[in-house]
DNA sequence: TTGTAGGCGTTATCAG
DNA sequence: CTGATAACGCCTACAA
């Protein structure tokens, strides 16, 4: 493989030209870059990106930290990672966790080993470092773009799913829905308490009751999705509605409503959170909230790029805040028909 | 930050004992050992992934090549991938094209630059380097993990699109439809033109008649197979079965019908292509062909490796054929009931 | 079992 | 505008 040292050579020019014509052409002269370029189509080079990386400290790869990239969710965050890392010449470099610290703790260590910039969390875990911060050596460019308790200082971009959900029960109420269940994600999640928290706000905006009996935990899966409803239906609550904290629950949900022959939105409404394409094409299309996972993708890699830019001293933390908006399908209507016990 | 100079001084050893310590511990006195690993320990040391990669010309990267990460099936595939990668310290840079050949083509010059070691195809595209191969300069790595015509000699893993194809029309078949219309995927794959071959097998092998009036096409998305449905629906020719090339088609065309009224099995038996995960929870629940998403790209990261290991001269040219299942669920049945013109 | 020393291919500094 | 040259941090013969 041709090196910088063969272009030099053969344009007759000294490496440090070739160098800079490739990275300042502006201080070179036109009539050399010409010669250098012939060069470099004649031999095929392509610059050495290892050994580029090492001069100049950086590797221009970014981590993006998921517990599974097998998750529409995910992808989607992915997919606006990569486009705006791609547009700035970065590339991303994909740490799958499985829900793993340790693995997590690892990939962060894959920063300082050079292999990777920074790196863009996906994860409900936190690595170690932020909260033991070391006492000599910098800290990892990190910036979160998951849900994480309030009080951690990473740059991060989220939306606000207090609201968002609290959106979601109002619609509910409006339509003239009393007895509103939810189903939540784990608990364990700051997000999924942020979700439930809303759906508690929604309550109190309409002045509902918060009904313990008419919650079940699931985990965001369309399985959990179901067995929730399951477990609601059998609970002998009365309810007409049930608010899920993510389309994929809904979808299980609204499956299990289906097989205890329940009409959707005849005898219930149901409600999801995500707007997976998925929702728009169900039986009946899913009333859901949207919320833009390709630019939050995108907004926490343009974070992640202000941090690399930052001198090293003044961390701005930012905090970006994307918009929802609620999408309403034929998964929601007014209450009527027989109740049921 | 620590380098590997620091380490040996204060381990009191040479640099090289060091690097040894850390790749071929067998080859150092295991006193020796600690004493590194203490200093490692005290000086919180990561070794430099750029300088060993510039050494050793490599990077310990695959590319992986997609058109787009946001889609259930795709990503699956980089699931798998991830997970033999990095069971075997690599890492899996994410190389999305849109589609788009000179976007392809640039990853492929990656590997010149030494920023990636391989790259699997997860892509209708074919680089330009496989059709016309430099004469002086050697082939980058490449692994094949989605359709490409035969006659290319990558390394391959796929399943069997025509026999599951042809095997999904004989359960339609052998349930008693004789008309069974299909919605394929877009033409210009050859994925697509495989099943839709797979198609034509199982009426062959049925002995039913192959009537073009049958067949609409798609683009493997939700809409698409909805809007297919329509076509079929409002083409006139009757039916009583269709046979979807992907299982998102097939959830579009159950909208479609369900929008239409028709009941789904009873009227129509709805068969789909992948196993996603959703096609389980819809009304009703999905037959479809079962594909093992993720152990196809735990075998092409298998055969990156292979090729990568590889003396340089002999490339054996694997292809890895992966099992695929019937998975009958409720959306097909015996046809029954009225039919409708 | 350990040490010495020569690159790997770039970039950046400093002179010219 | 261009050239010479010293790093960047590590690995690996080769020697001891």
């Amino acid at each position: 493989m041709a090196n910088i040292k063969d272009i030099a050579r053969v344009a007759g020019v000294s490496v440090a030209t070739v160098s800079r014509a490739l990275s300042q052409p502006s201080l070179v002269r036109p009539a050399t870059i010409e010669r250098i370029e012939v060069a470099i189509a004649d031999l095929n080079y392509e610059p050495n990106h290892l050994a580029a990386g090492l001069r100049r400290q950086r590797s221009d790869n970014v981590i993006v930290a998921v517990p599974s990239i097998y998750n529409p969710f995910t992808s989607a965050f992915v997919e606006g990672i990569e486009n705006v890392a791609r547009a700035h010449k970065m590339r991303v470099l994909l740490g799958i966790t499985e829900g793993d610290s340790d693995t997590l703790n690892k990939y962060v260590a894959m920063i300082a080993g050079k292999q990777a910039d920074g790196m863009i969390l996906l994860e409900r875990n936190l690595p170690d470092i932020v909260r033991k911060p070391p006492a000599k050596g910098k800290m990892p460019p990190l910036v979160a773009a998951c849900e994480y308790p309030p009080d951690i200082t990473l740059p991060r971009v989220r939306i606000d799913n207090h609201e968002a959900s609290a959106l979601i029960v109002g619609h509910l109420a409006e339509l003239g829905h009393q007895r509103i269940a939810a189903i939540t994600g784990p608990l364990d999640q700051f997000m999924s308490k942020d979700r439930l928290s809303g759906y508690k706000l929604g309550l109190l905006r309409a002045r509902l009751e918060y009904d313990e009996a008419l919650v079940a935990n699931g985990d965001f899966s369309l399985q959990s999705g179901f067995d929730a409803m399951v477990r609601l239906l059998d609970g002998g609550a009365e309810f007409t509605a049930v608010a899920c904290a993510n389309d994929e629950m809904a979808l299980g949900a609204l499956s299990a409503l289906q097989q205890r022959g329940f009409g959707v939105p005849d005898e219930m409404s149901v409600a999801g959170f995500d707007d997976l394409r998925f929702g728009a094409f169900a039986s009946p299309p899913l009333t859901t909230i949207h919320i833009p996972t390709v630019e939050i993708g995108e907004a926490a890699m343009r974070l992640m790029l202000d941090v690399l830019l930052q001198p090293d001293d003044v961390q701005p933390s930012r905090e970006v805040i994307l918009p929802h908006r609620l999408i309403v399908r034929q998964s929601t209507a007014a209450p009527r028909r027989r109740k049921r016990k």
